[in-house]
DNA sequence: GGTAAGTTGAACAGTGCTGTTCGAGTTGCA
DNA sequence: TGCAACTCGAACAGCACTGTTCAACTTACC
């Protein structure tokens, strides 16, 4: 029962009561940025108790979470083809990444109000420098705009998913459409307009 | 020492304090959308039973922020001159509007966890109607893109302000940088790639 | 089948919040 | 000057949450 270690010799059960806790926290900290404890016990079918005996506090559990989506996330972004077009490149990033995104930004938002300043960023940097090289290649070859600092345009596209998460979230649009637009608008934005 | 009333014949100092506790309210939870009702009023250099005198709950206290702070929005929004070409009042609405929007959306989010579900929406209904019909217009005279919902365009609109303000707050962007980051995003995103 | 590992609800202490009451002190205002 | 309006801190009850302990239970695994 104590809590992490080396991760050796687990009773099977107890080891995918840690997977059902985990995948119940990243889905009630998106619904409910300040979900409760008991919340994600019951969420993940889970004794109170039982959660407390895997993780030794709310935030680390929160940690766990984030790290957990993260490395999600970074298992699909290695998996994708970013070279050469960068316009498709970043096409291909956000229609086969978009839901996976929103889900970590949700847990990511989460966690900035539990964790230690600095924690989530530290956790975060890996991935966004994977996407921040793509806009930075993409601007050295003129397929999008160097009149704006990378910072911003990969702020633009991280709030235009997480925007546009928020939006399915709350019925303002739909599922399907979301991919094409964010894509199609991200595009756009990284171009510069004639006026 | 009644909250609200029809608002008549109360001493000086009384009104004044409403103001004072609302301004904090406001710039309390755009620091931290579940300030509590002690940081409020300490924020607004007022006892927190007075606080309570004149605001009954702490829900009430925040509907009312929110009504201050978007009918401070109205009051910008009517006075801006928003005819013309599309694209230069776009322009104008954001530069002349896009701090006290970033206060409002602040506060909106704040409002949207602690009010009834709709209402939110419902106050913030007439000047988000406003923004809605330059964009219709501007797609009907062909300055903005069509093959985007017009729901869609509002919400880009409305995520790139509330997202540059996140990112000044984090430092991640110069205050004297930003409207134009935004505007030139914006105007961008609402013309068609051609790619 | 036996045993250690794991789960569970009940119950506890501690904390921080909301909203209220009270009594004493200030202060606008006529 | 006087009084009602207002403010204020202290102290209260109620609630929800976090972590912890315990004793009984079920279950994976050899």
């Amino acid at each position: 029962m104590s809590h992490s270690g080396t991760s050796q010799a687990r009773r099977a059960d107890a080891r995918q009561n840690v997977e059902k806790i985990l995948d119940a926290a990243i889905t009630s900290l998106s619904r409910n940025a300040d979900a409760s404890v008991s919340e994600i016990a019951q969420a993940a079918g889970v004794g109170r108790v039982t959660l407390y005996g895997h993780f030794p506090t709310r935030d680390a559990l929160i940690e766990a979470a984030l790290v957990r989506v993260i490395s999600e996330g970074e298992a699909v972004l290695a998996k994708l083809d970013l070279s050469g077009d960068p316009r498709r490149a970043l096409r291909v990033l956000i229609e086969s990444s978009w839901l996976l995104i929103a889900r970590a930004s949700a847990v990511l938002a989460a966690a900035q109000t539990a964790l230690p300043p600095g924690r989530v960023h530290q956790l975060h940097a890996e991935p966004a420098q994977r996407v921040d090289e793509l806009i930075r290649r993409g601007q050295a070859e003129g397929a999008f705009r160097d009149d704006h600092p990378v910072t911003w345009l990969t702020s633009v596209l991280h709030h235009l998913l997480k925007g546009a998460a928020v939006d399915v979230a709350n019925g303002l649009l739909a599922q399907a459409d979301a991919p094409r637009l964010i894509a199609e608008t991200v595009l756009a934005a990284y171009t510069r307009a004639d006026t």
